[in-house]
DNA sequence: TTCACATCTTGATACTTTCCTGAGACGATC
DNA sequence: GATCGTCTCAGGAAAGTATCAAGATGTGAA
């Protein structure tokens, strides 16, 4: 399985270069050009490792750290300038795993790379097709289908969906969701959830007062049932 | 239906060696040991993927690219030594789709294989002519047609237009739609992407405001349905 | 070569959708 | 009918998208 890097710089001609070294030793790449868009990307969608470089606009490399640890444990090699030595070791010590010194040799990079890449066992993977009686959803494709209708649906509303799908039957609490959907940290705002529970029901339940897949377990949470 | 690739590579061992390693994992082969051969194949019959070598004796790489390109978009995976690191980084800018170093692993070579057959459907991938509702495109020929009233595209709207078609119910997210027209390097520049959907709208949607064909999937990419 | 033309890139600005949030209505349970 | 949890609507902030137009780049003809 290809491991799949996260490029996070604000320098266009940079992540160009790291795409390209990258694709050449044979990784997936994705790029990000702020630390903002980095932390969503991240929590988002799984990768492998993170290329993070210091001195972004938008957020110092320790506190894309500390958020970014909060949550997930993807190796980060920070990529800095020759200059900013003290940041370099405060990024260390906030947690990241390498670091590489601009300009660098991509051979050392790539290197490091897969030194990083051998710590962390590889990831499960997930089934592409998901089936629940009339209702369809191809996950790659980003394809629902209730009876054949396309239903247009919000990323988020997707993410709720999915999960739903995934664990259908099961009563899953408020917090179990909010965590799925939102991320760590957002464990009591129940209102969310809520809102979005009911915006998915006007687009998939035939009579969304009365609905017959995503019932509500008073208390608890939500159950999708088949 | 089983997929045909075609091995462009001038040392008989290596191409011995992929066309057994291949035809182990299913596939069926063909051989040229030089570009101008492979040119000549590649165009004289339909195959489903080119394992390109960089480092002909003939033709560069690149060159090989944009002749090739001119007219077809079967996806070419280069296999290069390790040096000549500018030539590759040409060669993905010409259109590789992927590229593999020597010595490479059998196992990922085939996972790249598979992965980029995928990206262009086999039933379609055979037919020059590929037609949605009322729209026709006739990829030899370079002609766009909807109503039989010929539409005017440049090559990247037309290379647009063509991968929209290729794919139509999928949600494309605009990485992928960027790796496809412009390659790898270019994940980020989703600018680019707004302004030629722009433009592929004003040619082909009878409402641009209100797009029937090309229809935006917020926060992911776009979806060409037909 | 130089010019004219078409295409591609980039920037600025207007616009739309999605998401968050507050307020009130509803409906069970006691 | 009071309380708790849930549903629903709607306004506004933030994120994401569309569009126009000017600068760059490239290409073929004179």
């Amino acid at each position: 399985m290809t491991p799949r890097i996260l490029i996070v710089d604000d320098d266009p001609s940079i992540r160009r270069l790291l795409a390209m070294t990258l694709a050449f030793a044979g990784f997936l790449t994705e790029s990000a050009s702020t630390a903002k868009e980095g932390l969503k990307k991240g929590s988002d969608e799984h990768f492998h490792l993170i290329l993070l470089d210091l001195g972004l606009p938008d957020m110092s490399g320790v506190k894309f750290l500390e958020r970014y640890r909060a949550d997930e444990q993807t190796p980060v090699i920070v990529v800095s300038a020759i200059h900013d030595e003290s940041d370099k070791i405060a990024a260390l010590n906030a947690g990241a795993d390498d670091y590489v010194t601009k300009p660098f040799n991509t051979d050392e990079l790539i290197a490091r790379i897969n030194a990083n890449l051998r710590r962390v066992p590889p990831a499960q993977a997930t089934s592409p097709i998901l089936i629940v009686e009339n209702m369809r959803m191809d996950i790659t494709n980003r394809i629902v289908s209730i009876e054949d209708e396309l239903i247009k649906l919000t990323p988020k509303e997707f993410k709720l969906l999915r999960v739903f799908m995934e664990n259908q039957g099961k009563a899953l609490t408020h917090a179990w969701l909010l965590k799925a959907i939102w991320g760590i940290g957002y464990q009591h705002e129940t209102h969310y959830l809520r809102v979005f529970i009911n915006q998915l029901r006007q687009k998939i339940e035939t009579d969304p007062a009365r609905p017959k897949w995503i019932v509500t377990e008073s208390g608890i949470g939500y159950r999708f049932v088949g």
